[in-house]
DNA sequence: AAAGTTCTTAACCATTTGGTTAAATTTAAC
DNA sequence: GTTAAATTTAACCAAATGGTTAAGAACTTT
C-alpha cells in the first residue's frame, strides 16, 4: 500500500468541505470522491471509512477553532490591547474558515462526549483567563462582571455572525455578499471597541 | 381518512425534537415513530413523507425564531427600555426552545433559498429597526454605529450561547448544567446592561 | 522495457432507510 | 352490540449508501 500525498490532501480538502457543509449524516462518500476528482474505490483505498475520515476532519476543525486564548492574553501587553489583538486575529481566522463553527456546534449535538473530549484533548484551559478577568476587575480596570459572561460575550460577538452568515446576507443585507465581507472585516475592530466600552471603568 | 388530534400533535412534537437534534439528514422516521410511541405505518398515515413533516416543522421553528423586532420597538417606551424588554423576552423564548437556532442555521446551509423564503414569508422587515437606531444616534442617545453591526451584536449575544450550549456547559462550566441555566437566566438582564453601556452616549 | 505503483472501471454486496400494503385488532361512537 | 374509526402487525419494496473486489490501464521509477 503506497500513497500519493497530493491525492491524499486533495481528498482531505474535499472531505472537509463536504463535512462542513453537510454534516456527518448529510455528507456522501461519492460526493467527496467527485469533489476530489477521483472515484470511490480510490477514496476507500486512502481512507478506510467515512467515520475514519470524519474523525480526522473534526479533530482538525476543533484544533483550529480553539483559539489559544491563554497565549493571546499572556503577552506582556495590557488587558485591553490583548483583547483587541485576540479578537482581530480570531475574526481573521473565521473569515478564512467560516463553516467551522456551525460544523462543530452541529456535530456536538450528536455525540457530545466525543466532541468534548477532542476539545479537552487540545489542552484548552480557561481558568487562567477567568483569573485575568477577575484581576482586571480587582485592579479597577473594568466593571465587575462574571468572567463566564464576559468570555461568552467575546466569543458570541466574534463567532455568531459566521454561524448566521446566510441569514445576515439574505435578510439584513438584501443578498449583498460583498457587504457581508465588508461587515466582517469591519468587525475586527468594531467588536473590541464595543466590548471595551461596555466593560471599561 | 380520519385523524386524532392528540396523535397528530404527539407526532409533531416528536418530529420537532428529532429534527432539531439531528437535522433533516440525521433524523429517522422510525425514531420519530418511537418517540411518539406509535409505529411507522401510522406515522405515514398522518404525514405522507419525511419532507412534508420537515417543512411543517422548520416553518414553525422560523416563525418562532423571528422575534417580532418591530413590535418590541414600536412600543411607546424609550429606546433603551425597548431594548431591555426585547432581549429579556427573546432570551426567555430561547430558554424554552434552545435547539431552534442551531437547527435553522444548520438547515439553511443545505437549502439557503428555501429557508430564506420562509424567513421572508414571515413578513420580517428590519428597515424600521435600522431607522430607529439611526434616529437614536441622531438624537444623541447612542454613539454612532452601523445599524447592521448593532443588530448583529444584539442577536449574537442573545442567540449564540444556545447554539454553543454543550461547549459552554462542558468546557467553561465543567459540566455543571445547573450553572448553565443560571447563567442564561442572568443573561436576560446582563446582555442589555452590557449593550447599553457599550452604546450609550 | 521491466517492474512497481497509482488510479480507474464496473460490477457487486449488505445494510439502512423512506415508504407501502393488507389484514387483524383495539378503541370509541351510536 | 354493532358500526365505524384509529392503531398495530408484519411482511414487503425500491432506492440510496457505505464499502468491497478484481482486473486492467496509466503513470513513474529504475
Amino acid at each position: 500500500m503506497n500513497y500519493n500525498k497530493d491525492t491524499s490532501n486533495k481528498i482531505l480538502d474535499s472531505a472537509t468541505i463536504e463535512f462542513e457543509e453537510k454534516g456527518y449524516s448529510g455528507a456522501r462518500m461519492q460526493s467527496i470522491a467527485d469533489r476530489a476528482g477521483i472515484n470511490k474505490a480510490l477514496l476507500h483505498y486512502y481512507y478506510k471509512s467515512k467515520d475514519a475520515l470524519f474523525q480526522l476532519i473534526i479533530q482538525k476543525a476543533i484544533n483550529l477553532f480553539i483559539p489559544n486564548l491563554a497565549k493571546s492574553f499572556n503577552k506582556s501587553t495590557g488587558f485591553f490591547t490583548g483583547l483587541e489583538e485576540f479578537i482581530a486575529a480570531y475574526i481573521d481566522f473565521l473569515i478564512k474558515h467560516p463553516l467551522i463553527p456551525g460544523f462543530i456546534t452541529h456535530e456536538i449535538n450528536n455525540n457530545p462526549e466525543r466532541v468534548l473530549n477532542l476539545f479537552r484533548a487540545s489542552g484548552l484551559d480557561i481558568e487562567p483567563l477567568k483569573q485575568k478577568i477577575k484581576d482586571a476587575a480587582a485592579d479597577g480596570l473594568i466593571d465587575d462582571i462574571a468572567p463566564e459572561q464576559l468570555i461568552i460575550n467575546v466569543i458570541s460577538l466574534s463567532v455568531f455572525p459566521f454561524v448566521a452568515q446566510p441569514i445576515i446576507t439574505g435578510i439584513v443585507l438584501n443578498n449583498n455578499k460583498a457587504a457581508y465581507q465588508q461587515l466582517m472585516e469591519a468587525r475586527k475592530k468594531e467588536v473590541s471597541k464595543f466590548i471595551i466600552k461596555a466593560i471599561k471603568k
